[in-house]
DNA sequence: CACAATTACCCACAATTACCCACTAACACA
DNA sequence: TGTGTTAGTGGGTAATTGTGGGTAATTGTG
């Protein structure tokens, strides 16, 4: 299970330095082995395990295709996914496109989101994060969190 | 169960020596192994044994991720739960991200809440004790509340 | 086939963190 | 009130991690 923040610079080349008390786990599970696509909500990245990807995309692949969600889902998630191997410093190269897409230059944040991490751009990760702290007060909670005692 | 108000002082680096007394339940139920959070709610952060915090992030993992209030509490509190490890001296290195966010410098207060405990800045802990002291008077309670025998 | 651009691999330095040691303050007990 | 013990605080050092950049290999393009 990932958790927590981590501000990372991403270097000159696009080259992201993944926390070293991640790399245990992560040579262990896959062997280094991620996939990173987009996130459809949000303008950040989805960083998976490839174990755990896979289960993803079975998920995925068994939608039916004619419906337009689905296809549009597929398009989407599976279109934007890159395979990627850490190197010898732990570090992932975050192919161009993708970078585009999340806005990513320089500072960025890395967040630990149980079997996934989310990468974002720092700024936008902090306006994002400043919306959700307003918005969670007082909004109609499902009744799954009701009972969630923290 | 922890109890009590403490005022600790962080050092330059950011360390936080838990008082003595909490320190021998902590090694006995999870061998100093702790995780820090923030609160949604307040500007202060949650600190849990590493198995009330397990329990917590097994509910949250269990929420619909479709769900848009769920997938904001997530990124919340899966997101910025980091894993700490008291020293030799009892103490926790609070990573600066979170003590940003909470607005911690040098005086804080250590605030033991049942199974977890609650960090908060001083001037800011406070403020805000004031404010519940005010608002509590004249507030109609929740029928729960109304049977409390105190 | 040659050239340019990108990527993989490697090395070096800087910054941070973990670990350890030492000093001071607080407290209990005689 | 003195003494011993424990808790709190500060800081030094070594190991680890983060960062930058060079060069060779590979890939794509004309």
């Amino acid at each position: 299970m990932f958790r927590g923040v981590n501000q990372i610079n991403l270097d000159v080349k696009g080259r992201m330095a993944i926390p070293a008390r991640y790399r245990d786990q992560i040579s262990v599970q896959c062997a280094g082995h991620l996939v990173l696509t987009i996130d459809t909500e949000e303008r950040c990245l989805l960083l998976y395990p490839i174990d755990e990807w896979d289960i993803i995309q079975a998920k995925i692949d068994a939608l039916p295709s004619l419906n337009p969600v689905a296809r549009r889902l597929q398009r989407l998630l599976v279109g934007h996914a890159s395979d990627l191997d850490m190197d010898s410093h732990g570090r992932l190269l975050i192919p161009a496109l993708l970078r585009d897409y999340a806005g990513l230059d320089k500072k960025t944040i890395l967040l630990g989101q149980g079997r996934k991490f989310e990468i974002w751009d720092e700024s936008n990760w902090n306006t994002t994060r400043d919306r959700y702290l307003q918005e969670v007060e007082g909004e109609a909670l499902p009744e799954a969190l009701l009972n969630l005692s923290l």
